[in-house]
DNA sequence: ATTATCTATAGATCTATAGATAATGC
DNA sequence: ATTATCTATAGATCTATAGATAATGC
């Protein structure tokens, strides 16, 4: 509670206390504003009146506004990430799917949180490098475990890689989210559960013909 | 060449002609300045340096740089549109994808266009709402015009709408565009190829247990 | 005379950085 | 004494708007 793991040692208490105190207090203030005058729209200054510090410091903590929304991105997906982790190594691929989207729709359809969810997207299409540089977000590494063991399984098409495909599910599933939120027609888990099913299954009728037998 | 076709009738030709010059200048200049420095870093001050007019001639044509962007996404869209609009009325979807495939590829593969591609990508989520204002956007309404003859030929999944499958399949499209951007690892026409692949037949093995049968 | 297009510029906000303060390591 | 954290502030850039100019409609 007070520290993070890499700051034990012999570093300073008090002064990495304060520290993530006040960045803390930066980071919970921006989201406010963020949520009530829109990501692009709002003050900096507002954000530091409402954390009670200088408006410098907030560069200090964030270098820009995308770096909070980056924040608020690895915190949504901390459940969704620890969900998928506690399942067996053979879970079947339907449980990791519903792991990830019963949490992310929990944290996304609470307060009004889904007006940040474009810029987050926005944020997450520009700094992620995609189909690259997997190991360093924590939620495509762990679902792409999950999908080369189903390949590895024959559940999945051998056409197109294994990471490849988990890149694509998550980009749908963010998709998804950003087009729900400007028109919410039905509950976030129900749409995300018609997003996977789509993308597992393909758009084509399988009682017609097969479309491009590749 | 010289004005746009709402512009005939009793209106003023030289103000119309000169309006429509400063704003192509400005417009060139943009792009050139946003592929130079990155849409984010430019300074609106170094497009009207190159448009030769001053930095608030920029503001009265553009109300922001996104404006910019959204004006190339419609001129890139164009190809596209008029090619599947010159299809006849039964085509089959596979052509419909050819169509856009072929345009959409030639277009951003040119040049160093894709620098905007993620940024470009960002506008269109944010300015465009999802699922709704079909017939706003033209390459939407053409698209989901040709899901809904095949459709109706029993060729798409009937549990989802055609529109909506519509919607996903340029979201598709244009999420491969701005990974593909990122990491050109094949040409760019072969990535949208085997998205569209993808997205018709499905990320689960057909030889395999068929998943979810819905 | 009126209006559309564009310029000049005031005021707001951001970015970069020099300096103050207090915790830290020696 | 050194360093990390934060503040104060100068300079850069943007946003908003009053005003100039020349084309337009009557």
């Amino acid at each position: 509670m007070l520290l993070d793991a890499d700051d034990q040692g012999t570093h300073g208490l008090v002064r990495d206390k304060q520290r993530e105190e006040t960045r803390k207090k930066l980071y919970h203030a921006a989201i406010e504003i963020f949520c009530r005058d829109g990501v692009a729209n709002c003050r900096i200054e507002d954000i530091a009146l409402k954390a009670e510090v200088s408006r410098a410091a907030f560069y200090f903590h964030f270098p820009s506004k995308d770096d909070v929304l980056l924040e608020l991105l690895r915190e949504a997906e901390t459940p969704s990430l620890e969900a998928i982790n506690a399942l067996p190594p053979d879970a079947p691929l339907q449980s990791v799917f519903d792991a990830l989207i019963q949490n992310t729709a929990a944290f996304w359809s609470a307060e009004n949180r889904n007006r940040l969810l474009v810029d987050m997207f926005g944020v997450s299409m520009r700094r992620t490098t995609i189909l690259a540089d997997r190991e360093a977000e924590v939620i495509r590494a762990a679902v792409s475990k999950r999908f080369e063991f189903a390949a590895g399984k024959g559940e999945l098409s051998p056409v197109i890689p294994p990471e490849v495909l988990a890149d694509f599910y998550l980009l749908n599933i963010f998709a998804a989210m950003a087009s729900w939120c400007v028109q919410p027609i039905m509950p976030l888990a129900d749409m995300l559960s018609g997003v996977t099913v789509l993308f597992m299954n393909g758009a084509s009728n399988p009682a017609g013909s097969p479309f491009l037998k590749a």
